[in-house]
DNA sequence: TTTGCGGCAGGCC
DNA sequence: CGGCCTGCCGCAA
């Protein structure tokens, strides 16, 4: 199976209501530092809608990027009551752990 | 808080 | 097959 695949997999463990960052899901999978790599896949993503890549933000609590655009991504977001202000994670409780 | 550079898979020569 | 470039990051300075 491929990367892509196992990281799109491991996506959908998030539940809906939560988040998770590029680091984590990175390590999730076995890379130490691929926080970019999952960013790329994130951007390529093949099934759009099935696999929540909205849940999935930086680090540091920004919201990150999105292929739809931010606003598409911190809306989607906040529809599934995770609140966001400022473009920042309100609560960092949301964080999913794997 | 902003800036710079390292690190990684996949696609394209 | 090898190298170069890109892209929804991360972290140290």
């Amino acid at each position: 199976m491929k990367l892509e695949e196992r990281v799109y997999k491991k996506l959908l463990e998030v539940p809906k209501g939560k988040v998770t960052t590029y680091g984590d899901l990175a390590k999730a999978v076995g890379l130490k530092n691929g926080q970019r790599a999952i960013g790329r896949m994130m951007n390529k993503n093949p099934y759009p809608v099935i696999v929540p890549c909205h849940r999935v933000i930086m680090s540091s609590g920004r919201v990150g990027g999105y292929a739809w655009g931010e606003e598409i991504k911190t809306n989607m977001l906040e529809r599934e009551g995770v609140r966001i202000r400022n473009g920042r994670l309100a609560n960092p409780d949301l964080i999913h752990r794997f």
